[in-house]
DNA sequence: CTCAAATTAGAGTGTACAATCAAAATTCAA
DNA sequence: TTGAATTTTGATTGTACACTCTAATTTGAG
């Protein structure tokens, strides 16, 4: 942990690169070399400053995925269309960390069991999001298919959120928003 | 290329092997030292049957994919819920493959280009062959909603056999037979 | 049976990687 | 200003990896 402030820049510095890094080159591409070369630090600051090579990217994800996330005060008054719409932003606005949020659930690259488990907390989060905002919208459904609803809806984006991570030109917003003409 | 019979043998084992383990320790821990040993094999004699490690797992994953193509006779017969059930057969029953090939399309850990442009030949068979039981099913609709429709379908599935791949208590088969409301 | 071709063996090469360490340089609180 | 704590440095270690090479062994067609 930095104290001096020579430190606290340091640390932005290999923070910017790995972040930069993880969305130019991906998981496997982000070694320790690039990503002080990138912040130019030598590898003994790095050590200085982190704990592992892991470590560092934990923290670029699980910072990434927290400033996405959509309401984090949970009011609870969000529409479907909002989530949907928070969930555009994600993907379009942060496609680095999307691709990176793939790569890392399936591949398990990490040894960390900690991230796995973040991911899955997150994607529950977010099915919970969508259930009580389709409850609010169609009270008559009741918990189980408002369940049921929820998670097809957003294995809908994944499923689109995928195929935008392999195919550059694939025009996610516009096929992500078909989704509310299913819940209308 | 084995040309004598217990080359053909040796072959074969490299193989198993290397489904086996893509199947239980993903791509990263399929090194070539745990295809030697599993397969009972040594490098050299790896290296007299194939070109690269590379080459061995490019061969696996091709012919998994042929082996779950739906339809390769292509008929034009089939109905959408023929081709969800494919989809289900797919995911359930060659659950390796279904993650070998999201890793593989996500990380692209190959070089060989040729793989990532399998898959993305294989998605768009799929979407087309969606579109046209659409069609059949329901001729109003018009190439472009039909289009479009089987995109966000197979979008879904996808998303689903994401899930699935990360949660082994997933119900796949029956979420993604969900999706058929939406088409009725 | 013969022998050329195929197969097997396994020590060895080179490279990339994450991580360590001790010493020098610097920061900043008192 | 002082000096203990922090930061920086870069040579070094150890490991894992894909792959090569040469020599011994096995195979099977003629």
């Amino acid at each position: 942990m930095a104290r001096y402030q020579a430190g606290i820049r340091t640390e932005a510095r290999i923070l910017d690169a790995t972040r930069q890094l993880l969305g130019e080159v991906g998981l496997d591409g982000t070694t320790l070399k690039a990503i002080c070369e990138r912040a130019e630090v030598r590898v003994g600051s790095f050590y200085n400053l982190f704990d592992s090579k892991e470590s560092v990217v934990l923290r670029v994800v699980s910072e990434a995925i927290a400033a996405v996330d959509p309401d984090p005060a949970h009011l609870g008054t969000e529409s479907v269309e909002d989530l949907v719409e928070a969930y555009i932003a994600f993907i379009t606005k942060e496609p680095t960390v999307a691709k990176i949020y793939v790569q890392i659930a399936v591949s398990g690259a990490l040894t960390n069991g900690e991230l796995h488990h973040r991911i899955q907390r997150h994607h529950e989060q977010r099915v919970a999001r969508f259930q009580e905002a389709l409850l609010r919208q169609s009270p008559v459904l009741g918990q189980q298919s408002a369940a049921e609803k929820a998670e097809v809806i957003l294995a809908t984006l994944s499923g689109l959120a995928f195929r935008a991570a392999l195919d550059d030109g694939f025009a996610f917003a516009e096929h992500a928003r078909t989704v509310l003409n299913t819940t209308a």
